[in-house]
DNA sequence: TTTTATTTTTAGACAAGTCTAAAAATTTTA
DNA sequence: TAAAATTTTTAGACTTGTCTAAAAATAAAA
């Protein structure tokens, strides 16, 4: 079964959505998600049902069937390893690769995936530190440790972030923050929460609100 | 001005069909390198030419417009380069990667294809030999000289073909030959215009078939 | 140069995906 | 728990790209 570009946009938004929303979706999260109106959507939910990749009973909201979720991942998972394509080998900026990545995952091929996989040699997460899911669709959602909760003295490296707004992304930027980057507490100010922070460029203080925003894995 | 994936393909088969057919194209010829009907394509005809893509007059045929021409142009820049991206990188065969770059070459991006240029470190051919576009739309068409030209003595290097059809890529394969192949002419058998030639892998004899749809380039 | 055959175009229809406007169901609130 | 507000669905319409069948134009043949 071959799907629409827009099918697999469907899927992927119930996805993402039913992730924080404890599964059950309604109609105009899916809408505001992809830009349409919430007719359209109940439209195109009936024709996922018919083929058997949601659960719906009008009025009660979406849910992915296992088919459906099996579906959706495999396109996270080309999105991300497409990222991860654009930014370590075309050289492009981690904020400047979600467009892009939202047309290359839906290239068509049996194969392709897999050798851009391997070609990428093996990566377990995204530029955006989220993890990519496995051949079989398996992903271990990691286990949210902020930055903001590492005590003075210990070091760690930054595999992700929470908000990946544009603007979050660029200031990261700015403070030569990337993945992979190594920090180190040297001090927290109780006062703002901030804290002061050694990096390969450097010392810097950093405020509560974006070390609350980046996922961490301690040293 | 945004085309659609479709409009692409137009521009492209009417590009290919005009090289070998002096500029103007006829609707029964553009349906069957689509597999459209010919209405079809008289429909999208009347659309392109209304975005002046085309020239059209009504029973008269089709020919690309300066700016049609250089959007086709294009578009077989993209394929190029995307196929060298899946043979060279991604360790596809020569003879595998058209329907992929078929896709790819339809991704909407102002930066993408210069920094996969950059990345491929300049291709000037595609694995099938074809001449890559470059930045502006400029293509030389070498000067077509095919291995069976060549004298005995003379040596070469293999840099395009001009059936590529799978059964002869196949065939290539098995030989052994490939792009950047050196071939060196041994003799030639004047009753049948095969010729034994010397290559990395040994000495083979090679049917006039084959040697009158190889462009070599002298050495 | 008429008649015949072929090619091209028009006309009307259909599927996918979207929209607006109105009806039906659900949820909120008083 | 009944009225009001919100959400969801239906109905009908529009666009893109396609099709078939028939009409119009061109090319070939007699």
């Amino acid at each position: 079964m071959s799907l629409s570009q827009t099918e697999e946009n469907y899927l992927k938004a119930i996805y993402s959505l039913a992730y924080a929303n404890s599964n059950k979706v309604s109609t105009t999260l899916i809408s505001a998600e992809l830009n349409t109106k919430a007719s359209s959507v109940t439209d195109m939910i009936q024709k996922l049902a018919d083929k058997d990749l949601v659960h719906y009973k009008k009025y009660q909201g979406v849910s992915l069937t296992e088919i459906g979720r099996k579906i959706a991942v495999e396109i996270v998972r080309k999105h991300r390893l497409w990222e991860v394509f654009l930014v370590n080998k075309l050289n492009y900026n981690w904020d400047e690769v979600h467009e892009l990545a939202e047309q290359l995952e839906h290239i068509k091929s049996e194969t392709l995936i897999d050798k851009l996989e391997a070609f990428l040699e093996f990566p377990t997460h995204d530029p955006h530190g989220d993890q990519i899911p496995d051949k079989n669709g398996n992903i271990e959602h990691h286990k949210n440790m902020m930055l903001s909760t590492l005590e003075i003295g210990e070091s760690c490296v930054v595999i992700g972030i929470k908000d990946s707004s544009d603007p979050f992304l660029k200031f990261l930027d700015k403070l030569q923050i990337q993945l992979g980057s190594i920090i180190k507490v040297v001090s927290k100010e109780p006062f703002d929460n901030s804290m002061l922070v050694e990096t390969a460029t450097g010392s810097i203080s950093i405020s509560h609100q974006i070390s609350k925003n980046l996922f961490v894995k301690k040293l």
